[in-house]
RNA sequence: GUCCCGUUCGUCUAGUGGUUAGGACUCCAGAUUCUCAUUCUGGCAACAGGGGUUCGACUCCCCUACGGGAUGCCA
């Protein structure tokens, strides 16, 4: 049985790096018709940031993927935890350590300055049973470390790097439990991994090098160890790891700046994964069907807004007119547009979305259908100008309702004799008001008859 | 500093020893006989460098360079 999990931190709100490893660990679930897991890694009482387990969830669940199981809060097993360091120290693969955390930063510092890799000095590692007995009867704070093998090759099997050779004596003797009683993400990530019967650990490639030490636990432990999958990672345009310091990279940014779900989740599979043809525009289920880790990348991958802008755009196009319609509701409330006439309403989606790169530009593409138009001075220069006035006068005269537009529009350029520009622009510029934008037939069609007359009069002399 | 991973157009990528190195975004030009947008067509643009291996390397090996990650009682 395939069972994936997706195991963020409770320290922020999801961003497309923790979306992309959610969609892979989704499709590569599916595709396997295995299970999809939510666990919520809050271990870290410092960092946690209220209200982002909310946020996570509901950003998941408007991209549509959806948990079969948990969310598991890793803050409610602290018992399980402790309970298998303390069978590691028995084991004697794990010890208390009493150094306090200024004593590791003035090592530290001392490696630093020699030049010398920062690793613990492993100063509790020998330490006589008698004396951290008396040191725990004491009451003395403590953490408990792993005591990592020396002289010894892990050797990780990667599911998108293959083989990658660890030397042991270059690891240190990591943290497992920390002295306010929660374990470290290593810990806690082993124990729930295999207790949640997790097949496949899929996370960011900055996991790669802690691996050697989960094999370890692993082993200590006596359990068989998951199969390993590191992604690489989303960067920002400086080629580093995605970071609020360059913005706002959450979904739910996206969200609002009026960018589709399916679009985002197109945008996002394509980072790190393709599909091995020419195809790049995919729903969640196409995804579904095709994921596989074979064709997922080793290199990192730089996210181009560009990109995700012109494929809003298509997604925009693709959605059925009614569907889009409603959607963009919200825009035109918001922006206090009286939109009750549906029936024209349709038509100005019809001829806003064409114009779109994200949903709430289109009241700004829009409003010119509703809203009384504003000349600027330099305006007035053009529709005062004789054949311009002789065009409106001929509109506001001859246009009926229920004509041909497109013909009429037609039919009054030969009769006028004025063709081109010096013919279209005025008029756009009395309908629409703006010189550029869209034909005059639909112009004419999405006003109405009343509207467009009415406008012409209002800049008739 | 040390270790790990990576390196094809500006960006996302295809490519698994023999290709005119393909596609997409961006940009530019043209068409849709008014503009803008859409759409369509075309164009610019890449194998980091150096050594091997081989009849033949973008593809395999080594070195260098560059980029990233890790080096926390953070995940």
């Amino acid at each position: 049985m395939i069972r994936v999990r997706f195991a963020p931190s409770p320290t922020g709100k999801l961003h497309l790096g923790g979306l992309r490893t959610a969609l892979y660990d989704y499709a590569y679930a599916k595709n396997q018709v295995g299970k999809f897991i939510l666990r919520i890694e809050d271990t870290d009482q410092t960092r946690f940031v209220e209200g982002a387990t909310e946020n996570l969830i509901n950003s998941l669940k408007a991209m549509g993927l959806n948990f079969d199981e948990g969310p598991t809060f890793q803050s409610q097993r602290l018992e399980i935890y402790k309970k298998y360091a303390l069978q590691l120290i028995e084991q004697g693969d794990a010890y208390y350590c009493f150094c306090t955390k200024e004593d590791l930063d003035v090592a530290r510092q001392r490696q630093k300055e020699l030049k010398l890799p920062t690793k613990y000095p492993e100063t509790c590692r020998n330490l006589p049973k008698e004396e951290v007995e008396k040191k725990l009867q004491e009451g003395i704070p403590y953490v408990i470390r792993l005591a990592m093998p020396k002289d010894r090759d892990f050797v990780i099997s990667d599911k998108v790097r293959g083989k990658v050779k660890i030397d042991s004596s270059l690891l240190d003797d990591q943290v497992i439990l920390k002295s306010d009683g929660f374990p470290t993400y290593h810990l806690a990530a082993v124990v729930d991994d295999h207790l949640m019967e997790i097949s496949h650990v899929i996370r960011g490639e900055e996991w790669l090098y802690s691996t050697p030490k989960h094999i370890f636990l692993y082993e200590c432990l006596g359990w068989k160890p998951p199969i390993w999958v590191h992604l690489p990672l989303i960067l920002n345009e400086n080629k580093s790891k995605l970071s609020k310091r360059d913005g706002d990279f959450s979904v739910g940014n996206y969200l609002e700046r009026g960018y589709l779900p399916e679009a985002i989740i197109n945008f996002v599979a394509l980072l790190g994964w393709n599909p091995k043809s020419e195809k790049e525009i995919f729903d969640l289920q196409y995804l579904c069907e095709n994921f596989s880790f074979k064709a997922v990348n080793k290199a990192g991958a730089v996210f181009d807004e560009k990109k995700l802008e012109w494929m809003n755009g298509q997604y925009i196009r693709k959605k059925p007119l009614d569907e889009l319609a409603k959607m963009l509701e919200k825009y035109f409330v918001d922006a206090g547009i009286d939109i009750s006439d549906k029936e024209k309403y349709l038509k100005v989606i019809d001829v806003a979305k064409d114009y779109l790169v994200r949903l709430p530009e289109v009241v700004q593409y829009s409003q010119m259908f509703y809203k009384d138009l504003e000349f600027a001075t330099e305006d007035f220069e053009l529709l005062n100008a004789e054949d311009s006035q002789k065009i409106f006068k001929y509109y506001f005269d001859n246009l009926e309702e229920g004509a041909d537009y497109e013909q009429f529009v037609k039919e009054a350029s030969a009769k006028l004799e004025i063709k081109g520009k010096a013919y279209f622009f005025p008029l756009r510029l009395a309908l629409f008001g703006n010189s550029s934008g869209p034909n005059i037939p639909i112009l004419i069609d999405v006003l109405g008859i009343d509207e467009t007359k009415k406008r012409l009069k209002n800049v008739l002399n």
